[in-house]
RNA sequence: GGGCAGAUGGCCGAGCGGUUAAAGGCGACAGACUGUAAAUCUGUUCUCUCACGAGUACGUAGGUUCGAACCCUACUCUGCCCA
């Protein structure tokens, strides 16, 4: 199997420029994915590009993973309905600073191989560009019935917010990037999602047009729910890649929660899995779907990848702790199993306080598990809210210490899934 | 530079002098059902408040009126057309 048949399986491949097979079966080549530094993490939308690159990696082709100082100060009017507000230059370059760090927990940057992955920023080769050069060595090899005709800035022009001329004029930044990369580092090849479509081609044609050259590329098609919604997205927003930001059992449980249909797609996308293997397991899940096997693979298999075994093990226990006897009282869990709940949010709350009771209300606004009383009632009242897995019932009920678990701990559930763990001090 | 249209709650979108905290939809949250699913059904969805209630809000600033999201003026931004 070769790198473009074990994508296409994988179903990750949407377009693909002719030619690109043949390249890849002719010499390691190297290819290149751009992060456009919004955040200072990465999200779970990005993990497909960072995989596409693992994938070059295993097949013996050279990756580059392209940070987007430069572009990132433009905005990439792709798939965004309205024009984008700049980032500053600190928050950029700390942005930057974060990506590369993380990046590089996920592909081989190791030195020696042949094929050891590199980063590049591209702000490195924009910032001494000067205006006029730009013009004069780049925007003569594109007309802007060229540039007008792409789909991102299509829909722009069309549609009733207009569209700046610095985010038109973004393509040819990125177009600009391959040209670079190509003549610099021999990169032929540019992947990203299909919505980067349209981007990679200017790079393409000012390749061919300036540099009389040949390059490559293929997409992959976005992330989708099977329900319209948004992919990445849970109740509390974003599933982020660091840890600080999306806890790994957080992260544990956004792969479990997968839909069936969902789960089938997203396990040959987003582990490396064999056919074989995942082919056994969709046929196991469809012989009894409440098993849930495809899920827990998925989220092991993605928890592992992202945070590594440890906080796998960890995120793993918690679910169990959590989920796994529904039944079982709050009360047969131990002090370790509580304070061990690793993701679970936990709260201290005044020891006296519970002595003298509270009413249920301000307790949970004053534990900030909600945000107001007046969000408090409203939950507490549709049945919404558990204290140590037994439903609260009466909006006038009383918080205090002979609900403690082992003298110091309250179980608190927000919906179904919500955990906080209130300890009393 | 000139003309025309528009700016409403997270988003879309009704409202066009009082009964409007603002229809409807989407999204989101919660409940029932279930497999910690999907689909479906129900409730909630400006802020604070146990509640009565109060405070903010319909681009910004003024004005007319007993009363304005709705009328007037200026400004800002966006789209379209003409030069």
């Amino acid at each position: 199997m070769n790198l473009i048949e074990e994508l296409s399986w994988r179903g990750m491949i949407q377009d693909i420029m002719p030619g690109t097979a043949e390249q890849l079966a002719k010499e390691p080549t190297a290819g290149y994915v751009g992060f456009d530094p919004t955040a200072d993490s990465l999200h779970i939308g990005h993990l497909v590009p960072v995989l596409l690159l693992r994938h070059l990696q295993n097949y013996g082709h050279k990756p580059i993973a392209l940070v987007g100082g430069a572009t990132g100060m433009i905005g990439d009017p792709s798939g965004k309905s309205e024009e984008r507000n700049l980032l500053d230059e600190a928050t950029l370059s700390h942005n930057v600073e974060a990506l590369k760090n993380q990046l590089s927990q996920y592909i081989n940057f190791t030195p020696g191989k042949p094929n050891s992955a590199e980063m590049v920023n591209n702000y490195d080769w924009m910032k001494e560009f000067s205006f006029i050069g730009f013009l004069r060595d780049i925007g003569k090899h594109i007309t802007v019935n060229y540039m007008m005709s792409k789909d991102s800035v299509k829909k722009r022009i069309e549609g009733d917010t207009g569209i700046s001329y610095t985010e038109f004029a973004y393509q040819l930044l990125q177009g600009y990037d391959f040209l670079w990369l190509y003549q610099n580092k021999q990169c032929k090849l540019q992947m990203g999602g299909s919505d980067q479509w349209g981007n990679i081609v200017t790079g393409t044609e000012l390749i061919r047009r300036k540099a009389g050259g040949e390059a490559f590329a293929f997409t992959c098609p976005l992330i989708t729910k099977a329900d319209g919604g948004k992919f990445g997205k849970t109740e509390s927003g974003t599933v982020w890649l660091s840890a600080n930001r999306t806890s790994p059992y957080q992260f544990y449980q956004f792969w479990l929660n997968a839909g069936d249909a969902d789960a089938e797609k997203w396990i040959k996308i987003f582990t490396f899995l064999s056919k074989e293997e995942i082919e056994g397991l969709i046929e196991m899940h469809q012989k009894d779907p409440s098993k849930r096997l495809i899920q827990k693979r998925l989220a092991e298999e993605v928890t592992k990848f992202v945070h590594g075994d440890e906080e796998l093990k960890a995120a793993i226990e918690t679910t169990e702790k959590l989920f796994a006897n529904q039944n079982a009282s709050a009360e047969s869990l131990s002090i370790e199993d509580l304070e061990g709940m690793e993701g679970v949010v936990k709260f201290d709350f005044s020891a006296d306080k519970l002595k003298e009771g509270i009413d249920i209300v301000s307790f949970l606004a004053e534990t900030t598990i909600f945000p107001s009383k007046g969000e408090a009632r409203k939950t507490v009242q549709g049945g919404g809210v558990s204290i140590n897995r037994k439903k609260i019932d009466a909006i006038d009920f009383t918080v205090n210490d002979t609900l403690l678990l082992h003298q110091k701990y309250l179980l608190v559930q927000k919906g179904k899934k919500n955990y906080y763990l209130v300890r009393a001090v």
